[in-house]
DNA sequence: ATGGTGACTTGGC
DNA sequence: TGCCAAGCCACCA
């Protein structure tokens, strides 16, 4: 048999990531059996199909974070997303120590 | 083939 | 906490 191809792999992390709280392009490549692929996951993000049912949104960088333009319409729905499900989002910025998922 | 770019990260000040 | 430089990896002109 062979082997789940890298995007699938970080799909399926992505499904895994529980409301309320997020986790870093860095952190999703490392559960995805991908070491210092965080670049990749930001890449794959960006390719998501807009009907996507994957939380997305959850995904930060490493600094805490929002990687988007805030003004952008992805960036404002990433934001009002998150603040749905309960976090303090305050300049784009998210408490890592507060909200990161340990899994 | 070669260099630039980006939804990144880490280390040094 | 914040800015910079380097490292990193896949894609694109």
């Amino acid at each position: 048999m062979r082997d789940i191809d890298p995007e699938q792999r970080i799909y399926a992390v992505l499904a895994a990531i529980p409301s309320g709280v997020v986790v870093t392009y860095g952190q999703v490549a490392e559960l995805a059996g991908l070491p210092r692929a965080a670049r990749l996951v930001g890449r794959t993000l960006r390719h998501l199909p807009a009907d996507s049912t994957l939380p997305w949104h959850r995904v930060i960088n490493a600094a805490g974070k929002i990687s988007l333009p805030l003004d952008s319409d992805s960036g404002k729905r990433q934001i009002a997303r998150l603040q749905e499900e309960g976090l303090v989002v305050k300049g784009g910025r998210i408490s890592l120590s507060k909200y990161r998922w340990r899994a």
